[in-house]
DNA sequence: TCAGTTGTTTTGAGTGATTCAAAACAACTG
DNA sequence: CAGTTGTTTTGAATCACTCAAAACAACTGA
């Protein structure tokens, strides 16, 4: 697929999230998409280069107004900054490295589902579940073994 | 079970995790102990009832050595403040309103952890999974079907 | 039981990540 | 193309937490 192509995908889906299209969304679209798990200042680094003169608070601004049209979808994991990534809509989850924080996708787990339905929700209507692996990643399990 | 046993129990934790037995330690023990999930503030506000003068810092050190020593467990939900609770050993999950924050426990219907196994883990070698529910609490839903 | 050592608590300052607010500006509508 | 509304920028502020050094208290063992 084209630039063009993927900019013209871009803005329609802005456009179908009832979103204007402005050159900073774009640039976060572009930054964020196929480039694994960005926090804030990492897509700022990559809009910038792009688009300069670009706010850090804007990127703020932009990557929460995707984030809630569900453009892009944000994690949270314990003890790192917020991330964004552009696969989104297949509740995939996520491994994150317990020494230095490094995150990777998980397809759906295989096994085990009923850890998925809670049998007492104390009152709680349950939309979501989140699950997050936590472990040592190649890198560090050889650092750590060697 | 007297306060004194508690008391007695709390000190012998404290020193099998090779820990000196402080007022302060005692004082978070007690706070956070059957107290559901509270978060620094709110374990400071109770402790400072018993043990007035007792600083937010001290209380932040002795949350983190507690919690470092098993004898408590850290969760950081996504949106809220690091909450503390003395359910430990039992690896149970969580279920967050999405309204109010409100935290509740949830059983973890596989037995032991890692209570998920994923397929493919690129490479990372998995202890734990960690799983959050996310939904509306009774009080919520209620508001907002009202 | 008390002096010494080591770990803990306090005080005070500092940080990173994020949010808030208002003014300047640009995208869409008619 | 003027008007309206939503965005972006600028600048400041906040929250939750961490860092560092000095004051202090718990345990050790003489």
């Amino acid at each position: 697929m084209s630039t063009d192509e993927h900019r013209d995908e871009a803005e329609a889906h802005l456009r179908a999230a009832g979103l204007k299209v402005t050159a900073p969304r774009l640039a976060v679209l572009d930054a964020v998409t196929g480039n694994g798990h960005l926090d804030a200042d990492a897509v700022h680094a990559r809009v910038v280069a792009t688009l300069p003169g670009t706010s850090l608070q804007s990127v703020y601004n932009v990557l929460g107004a995707l984030n809630d049209a569900g453009l892009l979808r944000r994690i949270e994991p314990a003890g790192s900054p917020a991330l964004y990534e552009s696969r989104i809509g297949d509740n995939h989850h996520h491994v994150v490295c317990t020494r230095c924080h490094a995150v990777a996708d998980v397809d759906c787990v295989v096994g085990h589902a009923p850890c998925l339905v809670p049998g007492d929700t104390n009152g709680f209507a349950i939309h979501t579940a989140e699950v997050t692996f936590w472990g040592l990643c190649a890198d560090c399990r050889r650092e750590a073994a060697g």
